[in-house]
DNA sequence: AACGATGGTACACTATTTGAACCGATGTGA
DNA sequence: TCACATCGGTTCAAATAGTGTACCATCGTT
């Protein structure tokens, strides 16, 4: 693997559960030696990405990032175009739902809205990590792209979060396989004990799905009616919001979901 | 220099005005040999901080940054401070206001507001870059910043982009002298013909510069009312700004700073 | 079909990266 | 006060990963 590739890697342990890391708290985390370590982050300190910490020399995100995301969204306008499918279906829904795009670890959610005034809520937070094997926005990711990338995520170790959690790749690759055929994601107390959830993924010009949005609910208040309203409002968002970033939705689930429209 | 900071070299030449960037036309820009440019794109592409436009095969900027700006804002939510000072600023002097974050090559603007309803508006875009020495924002910046910085910046060509611009070192040092002594850094025409502007910086922690705030407009339209407006308005916000982001404004400034306010 | 772009690849050479050992500062408990 | 632990950071010989030349494949154009 190039140091590159090593250095950036770094940048994955930061978030905002974490967003300061020291030195021997990296050698921890990464295993990587010291002094070493030292280099790639000095390195990316120089380059902005990072900064430091006066105080405890712990490091963090620099200002950098904000300059590419800037330039980023201007080149390809996501976040922006996200955001009202997202607002949209939540307030027709009155649940929360966000959407996330694919990181080498999970899912990482970009925008979220609750917009429902119920007592109980799913909690959440944007720039959370979302595992693959566990979330109904992985399930559905998944699902959707080539199998290599599939296999190398069910090759690591698959943690459980809750006693619903599928740990075995054979039950990771069952829903999986539901996904494909019904063109939604679905999974019920997997990630979190009491919320329930279902994902679509959106397309990118080149037909290959560039993340996905969901909806989360309390088990409780998930029903048959609320699960026919959630699917709709996903499937017509899917269809839209790849045609809004100029996707292209592959023929098979294309198909797939129009039926389930029509219906 | 480490190849790390060669890689990411390359992402400053994303830009909103230049936003796919494909491998000959990266060789003509950097220099750099074609087969080591290929590499560390990849690798750059590979940790999703880039990617390829699938028709034509050219570079630009990822899904990764999304997270890392997202994460960044949460540890330091600098872009809501910020954007709160700037759009009271526009709304209370008409005028174009922004604020700016120093990179290598200059101040790169993360947030512009123009409430102005005038018939002539100075043109601005986020994440352009801001030459250090033709700017406001880049002469406020550097008369704060450590000389070691300065001198840096100053030993590179300094370009002339009007015919107000100042290209000799002395006459760079000059404003920034003046800067130093009135707190706030002014230039006339010197980047755009027709646009003046004023501009302070804002302190982190530890007292040391973290990026500027600016006011420009027409020509035409400064006048001594004017410009005593605007300053007054940047000074305050400098020192609450400051405040907000839990900085410490160095003793000198400041004392500057009160004194102007009172008059 | 030849040409000149483009993006991408292979491999010998060598310069950069690596990591164990070391340094200095800070803090802590006996 | 002293010894000890822990922190961030530095050094330098050994080894690995980076480098650039040369080459290949593809696409459009002439």
């Amino acid at each position: 693997m190039s140091t590159i590739e090593k250095a950036l890697g770094l940048l994955e342990h930061f978030s905002a559960a974490h967003p300061e890391i020291g030195l021997s708290e990296f050698r921890t985390l990464t295993g990587v030696d010291k002094g070493t370590l030292h280099r790639h982050l000095t390195a990316l300190r120089n380059c902005g990405v990072l900064e430091q910490n006066h105080s405890t020399r712990a490091y963090r995100l620099g200002p950098a990032v904000i300059r590419l995301a800037i330039v980023r969204e201007k080149t390809v306008p996501l976040a922006k175009t996200v955001k009202s499918h997202i607002d949209r279906i939540s307030d027709r829904v009155q649940e929360l739902t966000h959407a996330a795009l694919p990181e080498k670890k999970g899912m990482t959610s970009i925008y979220a809205k609750d917009a429902g005034s119920h007592g109980t809520r799913v909690s959440f937070d944007e720039a959370e990590i979302l595992p693959f094997h566990a979330t109904s926005s992985g399930i559905a990711m998944l699902a959707f792209s080539n199998e290599e990338f599939v296999q190398s995520v069910l090759s690591q170790h698959l943690e459980s979060y809750t006693a619903a959690t599928a740990t075995d790749i054979s039950d990771v690759e069952k829903l999986i396989a539901k996904a494909r055929s019904s063109g939604i994601a679905s999974v019920d107390q997997s990630y979190e004990a009491e919320v329930v959830s279902y994902a679509v993924p959106f397309f990118g010009p080149g037909g290959d799905a560039m993340g996905t949005i969901a909806i989360a609910t309390p088990a409780s208040r998930m029903d048959a009616a609320l699960a026919d309203k959630c699917i709709n409002e996903l499937v017509a968002a899917g269809q839209n919001l790849s045609h809004d970033l100029s996707g292209q939705t592959p023929p098979s689930i294309a198909a797939i979901w129009a039926k389930r429209l029509e219906n």
